[in-house]
DNA sequence: ACGGTAGGGGCACCGGGTGCCACGGGCAAC
DNA sequence: GTTGCCCGTGGCACCCGGTGCCCCTACCGT
């Protein structure tokens, strides 16, 4: 439900609701990448993260959940970064910074992040699941281009938008999973050009 | 498997296969309209298209395939659009004419059209499963404009028009199921706009 | 009359997901 | 200390989507 945070009142409070959370994320992403997502059940998961099946669903929600983390606290930040963006800024120029500061992980975070984007973007059960996950991050992005544009979120421009610069995202993300571009944040700033400069050369 | 026409040799051959295969799936949108995907069974289905259970998977392949009708010969048909597309004509303006002509329904299949989309991009599951029917329209689409740029379908930019432009006509479907646009070639035509010209005023 | 084949139905089974109840430990109030 | 509560957990039963297997039956050509 809520993102807890181990930094109150200083100590950390071991949570054993998140220990368990993170055990089973753990299990669940390496035994996904060693045999496959659809030959992975639950039951082996639990076993491996040294709980039940009863308690997997009730900590993760779900086979395909337990591969995203803590994705509504990226959404949350995502949100709060076009919040706190300027007036002065162009919208695309605002909507691609968040992204990069939102995506802009610790090196040590990127092998989980490989990990798991490999997995979101390679299992066709994930990619279908991924849909309803990036139409939180959709809805965010189309509600900030209205605010900007004085228009409906719900208006076409909005969602092109959102659809087209999430598109462009996810775009990055597999280059950058390929290896073909040196960064992520390189990769995402190439697609959000190659977008608003409406693909030169292709008209 | 196959497309079959009914126009070999002048007479109907009322193929069995294909009149079960109909049946079940217009079951399937009615039932789906009414009560709501979830809320549905296949059992329900099977019993309203007068058949069983296991016949409807053998047919119809799984519960979101019944929404999709004939979606492979769709994904044909755009490939062989943009296969005669001519090479004078920009990679961007070829995209939105196959787009077009691809989704250039009769006036009486709109209802259908209308009730399919609608129920795609409103029921979770279906709105998670589109995703794996719309990767093969973007191999489709990434391929030609690989071909056009000689690059690799794989490489950023195909790829990027593809989702991107997908996304575009995915906007497009939204705007005319809530009827804030005249048709749907106009709403193609305009979001492809807003693409190829990089969002004018928001850069 | 014969065998082949294809569409269909029945059955058992697997795995994801949920509701319900029961257990056990920590923790406060008495 | 004892009581009572809450919360994390586990076990169980059940539903439903999906699949493999076998059998039935109707239609086909010979």
């Amino acid at each position: 439900m809520s993102v807890l945070r181990e930094s109150d009142r200083g100590v950390p409070r071991e949570d054993p609701r998140e220990d368990t959370r993170a055990r089973i994320e753990q299990a669940a992403l390496e035994l996904f990448t060693a045999a496959g997502f659809e030959q992975v059940t639950i039951e082996e998961i639990a076993a491996a993260a040294g709980t039940s099946r009863r308690t997997f669903f009730r900590t993760v929600g779900g086979k395909a959940d337990a591969v995203w983390g803590d994705f509504d606290g990226h959404v949350d930040r995502l949100a709060t970064l076009l919040d706190r963006s300027g007036e002065d800024v162009p919208v695309l120029t605002a909507v691609l910074a968040a992204y990069v500061e939102a995506n802009d992980y610790a090196p040590g975070d990127l092998p989980v992040l490989r990990q798991r984007m490999r997995l979101i973007l390679t299992e066709p059960a994930l990619q279908a699941h991924s849909q309803l996950r990036y139409a939180d991050v959709d809805r965010v992005v189309a509600g900030y281009v209205a605010r900007r544009c004085g228009q409906s979120p719900t208006s076409l421009v909005p969602r092109l938008v959102a659809t087209a610069t999430r598109a462009a995202a996810t775009t990055a993300f597999e280059a950058w999973l390929s290896g073909d571009v040196p960064s992520l944040a390189e990769a995402l700033r190439t697609a959000f050009g190659q977008l608003a400069e409406g693909f030169p050369g292709l008209r």
